[in-house]
RNA sequence: GGUCGCGUAGCUCAGUUGGAUAGAGCAUCUGCCUUCUAAGCAGACGGUCACAGGUUCGAAUCCUGUCGCGAUCACCA
């Protein structure tokens, strides 16, 4: 049982007994540091109920659970706030128990599966930074759902087809000259990435062209001959043509090639990818029993509509006239096959938040179809990132590249690690190992603290720190724990019971206390950065302990193995939330 | 214009179901490396929680309105 429900029940019997009232709210908080205690009882809430004063109401409370509770040890009460401190021995038991749970922090899987989607790429042109945070993003909520107790599959539905992917075909047929990743030395997704610009470079001149010739704008974007031939070659791949299908799978092969290498170094990865090539069509038929439903209606030109007025939305189209599919068509057969593919009961679209409205959409149909698992859909919707010149655009060549950006931050890890030379006995390989780690660590920090809500301002000029509230401090705190246990040559498992805690031995324990319940609130809310948050906070407690007190030079030899416990524990519970926000730590830096 | 989100220190961000004197980092300034890694620690400076009302014992947090920023409202994805 928690100290918690304890206390509750402590208290629900103090009132019981000293004013013959049954209450039913009873608010704990944590103890400001200003005061003495570890848990504060609000008492304001129970007069309500009670009818005496808060000063009195405390003091009698907190007088039984001294008498009745071996719990607790002492208390105080200032204004309305019963502050109650616990006996050490109820510490010692918790860590007692935790420091030997492998898997502490975690909760035993359950049956309930559920299925992550991040990525979901173009394959038109190589990942960006807008990419870097959503796979960030999307992997660590996997992580944190499997730790809440959660089955669960990762993926991404690959945007393989469609007018833009025929636009730098078309390019690449114009003007590559047979050009190849192996004939060129460049990432096969760079290479085709370089069409999609070419293509629009192209169009742009195209438009310009027929503007002087006399059209209009609307005219010369509809008109352009470029543009007509990416659409004969998306009309021709819709149909099979050989060639056009042979150009298409080679290219996306490259493409396929070079996003898995920044996956890797990434370090995320999926269970099941799907192809929008294989899924594009699904959805017609759940449209045409919907129909039958009445969930959707039929306009006069033929084209398919679900009527959300009730619902403060508008009419939203689900087929074309034409009888052809829309993303919300798509969207629909997806989400059923998937339930299919796999035993799950619920989805995470890990998707900006400039599509809130769609999903708001696609829920509600698929609720509207009658499917019990809609329930448990959700909507990963994140901010977007930005730079100061405004909005990040491919064609405009205004992105900030993945692969560029990986390489800078193992850069800075490098020249960092270089200067303060800590590293003697280290093999190049294991120094490279060490800068991607940190460089890695610091990127992925930078973004994940972040509400995944809250949009990302990015200034490449100021290169991400890694000093303060930054990975490579939390890593660095890491090092010097695993530093602590290299130097510690002597068995220090006992079990310790008989002990008294100074404040900051006592301060890291409650911090250390809190980490399941901060995964399942991170799990609850989808958010790495309550991850992050909580990590910085014990990592500051433990840098405070550690620069203040010996821990290896002590006298004392329960002191001593103690504390080294504890630097144990701390170093295992740090390990642990960054694996959950996908971030490796380091044994030395 | 309708809808949704956001607005907290010079900058970047925390702030749990409404609780005590709103917290960190960066930047600026003071101290601390003969003792476990100074990517650190201890401290100083810095606030009209966008604004105005309301709800109540109590509001950064909930409600209403105003202002500012962003997104969205396609037979695009």
């Amino acid at each position: 049982m928690s100290i918690l429900s304890i206390l509750s029940a402590g208290v629900k019997e103090a009132v019981k007994n000293k004013y013959d009232v049954e209450i039913d709210q009873i608010e704990f908080q944590p103890t400001r540091k200003d005061f003495e205690g570890d848990i504060t009882l609000v008492t304001f809430p129970m007069l309500r109920q009670v009818k005496t004063n808060p000063v009195q109401l405390g003091e009698t409370i907190g007088a039984y659970l001294v008498e009745k509770n071996r719990a607790v040890s002492k208390f105080n009460v200032v204004q309305g706030f019963l502050n109650i401190v616990l006996d050490d021995r109820y510490y010692l038991d918790f860590f007692g128990n935790a420091k030997n749970d492998p898997d502490y922090g975690k909760i035993a899987p359950e049956e309930k599966a559920v299925m992550v989607e991040y990525s979901s790429p173009n394959t038109n042109k190589p990942l960006h930074l807008g990419h870097i945070r959503n796979n960030l993003l999307g992997y660590s909520v996997a992580e944190i759902l499997k730790a809440s107790g959660k089955k669960v599959y990762k993926t991404q539905i690959i945007n393989d087809r469609g007018i833009h992917i025929c636009k730098s075909m078309l390019a690449w047929k114009r003007y590559g000259n047979g050009e190849t990743p192996q004939s060129t030395g460049l990432k096969g997704d760079k290479l085709v990435g370089n069409y999609y610009v070419k293509f629009d470079q192209v169009y742009k001149q195209e438009i310009a062209d027929l503007i002087a010739q006399g059209k209009t704008e609307e005219e010369a974007k509809t008109q352009a001959p470029v543009l007509l031939e990416a659409q004969d070659m998306l009309r021709k791949w819709e149909a099979g043509d050989e060639e056009v299908v042979k150009l298409w799978s080679t290219m996306n092969r490259w493409v396929y090639d070079g996003f898995e290498k920044t996956y890797e170094k990434l370090g995320v990865d999926f269970d099941k990818n799907y192809y929008e090539s294989e899924t594009y069509l699904l959805g017609k038929n759940v449209v045409a029993e919907g129909l039958e439903k009445g969930v959707f209606f039929r306009k006069e030109d033929g084209s398919v509509w679900i009527d959300l007025t009730d619902e403060g939305l508008d009419e939203k189209i689900v087929l074309r006239s034409d009888g052809t599919a829309v993303y919300m068509t798509q969207d629909i057969g997806t989400a059923i096959q998937r339930v299919q593919d796999f035993a799950i009961n619920g989805m995470v679209y890990t998707v900006g938040n400039e599509q809130d409205y769609h999903f708001k959409v696609l829920f509600l149909i698929l609720k509207k179809l009658g499917y019990v698992w809609a329930d448990n859909l959700y909507h990963l919707s994140y901010g977007m990132v930005d730079l100061p010149s405004g909005k990040m655009k491919s064609r405009e060549g205004t992105v900030v590249d993945a692969d560029d950006l990986i390489e800078e931050m193992t850069g800075t890890a490098r020249k960092i690690s270089e200067e303060l030379g800590k590293l003697d006995g280290y093999s190049k390989e294991e120094k490279e190992e060490l800068y991607r780690i940190i460089g890695l660590g610091a990127l992925k920090y930078y973004i994940l603290k972040v509400d995944p809500r809250k949009r990302i301002l990015f200034n490449p000029e100021e290169s991400v720190d890694f000093q303060g509230n930054t990975g490579p401090f939390i890593q660095y705190t890491y090092a010097r724990i695993q530093s602590i246990l290299r130097k510690a040559e002597f068995d220090y498992e006992e079990q310790i019971s008989e002990y008294t805690l100074n404040d900051k031995e006592k301060e890291l324990i409650k911090q250390l206390e809190l980490y399941p319940e901060v995964v399942s609130t991170a799990a609850d809310a989808h958010s790495p950065a309550v991850i992050a948050n909580y990590t910085y906070d014990l990592v500051k407690e433990f840098n405070s302990f550690y620069q203040n007190v010996t821990i290896l030079g002590t006298e004392d030899e329960t002191e001593k193995k103690f504390r080294v416990q504890l630097a144990k524990m701390v170093g295992e519970v740090i390990k642990s939330s960054f694996a959950l926000l996908g971030i490796q730590v380091p044994e030395r830096m």
